[in-house]
DNA sequence: TCACACGACCGCCATC
DNA sequence: AAGATGGCGGTCGTGT
């Protein structure tokens, strides 16, 4: 599909070394955006420091569309992907052209280590970042003006976004997608690549099972691990902070602190996942799906589905029923 | 739709 | 000394 006068240009920068499954990710949910609108939503521009293939840590090759050397792009959405290995002599040449570029996007951001390269280029001074927890200490103690979340795995600063790991790229991705075309398109592509655990909307663009698996092991995450395969059970603060063998009023402030929800809010979460789940999947009644999911009664199921996403199950079914989500004619 | 009871939340303080 | 943890209780929100 050509690029049209509507389309928004998506320009990713894609370091040596870089992790494939980053720019996939990115380009993947862009692109489906495209296929399922049938339309050129967006234009995918990958663009490498010198022209000619470039090779992902696993080997793959790359090609890119341009390099920096064809000059700065202006980009209505600018992405630095990562690699495993941080960045240690970044060249000037290439500072300058991201700080160009993000200079002239609409929002910009980095997923996993390409925040040391946002932050090599000056634009993480002052704002809140995150990065792979990995390498967070590192990021912390060469750009101690940055305001690091290393807990997060998601954080927005304005026009500034940034990501901690690999997967949450497509997440990533899909949240950007949903700011511009809204919940429906994003839910569509999310199913289409089996990506269940997208939670649209609210506070956190992550899926509270994704949030778990994200950071790093501690008996806190593990117990949300145990709650969103358990959605069914009761979930109660004192259940949890059971699980994670610590009182309930620290394992709420654990929470609180690690993924910025109360247990409350990840209940629900998780719950309403499941839900969609089983909502997109079977052909359980709603009573069957409320209760599987672990929901007291189809009213709070009703009221969860109205906060989360906008709509009733019923609606929800509707829309996200078995069988191709595609438009087709 | 409403009232009520229960659970969740959070500030505060003690303790380790 | 400072940070992490646990318990108490008032208040609030929410499920039933």
């Amino acid at each position: 599909m050509a690029a049209t006068d509507h389309s928004r240009r998506v320009v990713l920068f894609a370091p040596a070394d870089v992790h494939s499954l980053e720019i996939a990710a990115v380009m993947d949910v862009f692109h489906e955006a495209n296929t399922q609108r049938q339309d050129t939503l967006y234009e995918l521009v990958v663009v490498a420091e010198h022209a000619g293939p470039i090779h992902a840590s696993s080997g793959l090759a790359i090609m890119p569309h341009r390099s920096i050397g064809d000059g700065p792009l202006s980009a209505d959405t600018f992405v630095v992907a990562g690699s495993y290995r941080i960045p240690r002599h970044v060249s000037k040449s290439v500072t300058d052209w991201i700080a160009a570029c993000a200079g002239m996007a609409r929002r910009y951001g980095a997923v996993c280590t390409g925040t040391f390269l946002l932050g090599a280029a000056g634009l993480i001074e002052g704002r809140r970042v995150t990065t792979h927890w990995h390498y967070a200490a590192e990021l912390a103690s060469r750009f101690p003006g940055a305001k690091l979340q290393a807990d997060d795995i998601f954080v927005r600063d304005g026009r500034l976004f940034t990501s901690a790991g690999v997967s949450a790229a497509i997440d990533l991705s899909l949240a950007l997608v949903q700011e511009d075309e809204g919940l429906p398109l994003a839910l569509s592509i999310a199913r289409h690549m089996v990506m269940y655990l997208k939670r649209p909307g609210g506070q956190s663009q992550y899926s509270a099972s994704l949030a778990a698996q994200a950071v790093r092991p501690s008996s806190v995450s593990a117990a949300l691990q145990w709650a969103s395969e358990n959605a069914d059970r009761k979930l109660s603060v004192e259940v949890l902070a059971a699980r994670a063998a610590m009182s309930p009023r620290n394992f709420s402030r654990r929470l609180a602190r690690d993924f910025g929800l109360t247990p409350a809010q990840f209940v629900e979460q998780v719950r309403v996942e499941r839900a969609r789940r089983l909502l997109e999947d079977t052909r359980l009644s709603l009573e069957q799906v409320t209760h599987a999911s672990g929901f007291g009664s189809l009213a709070t199921a009703r009221r969860a589905f109205l906060r989360r996403l906008g709509i009733t199950m019923k609606q929800y079914r509707e829309r996200f029923r078995l069988g191709p989500t595609r438009d087709e004619p």
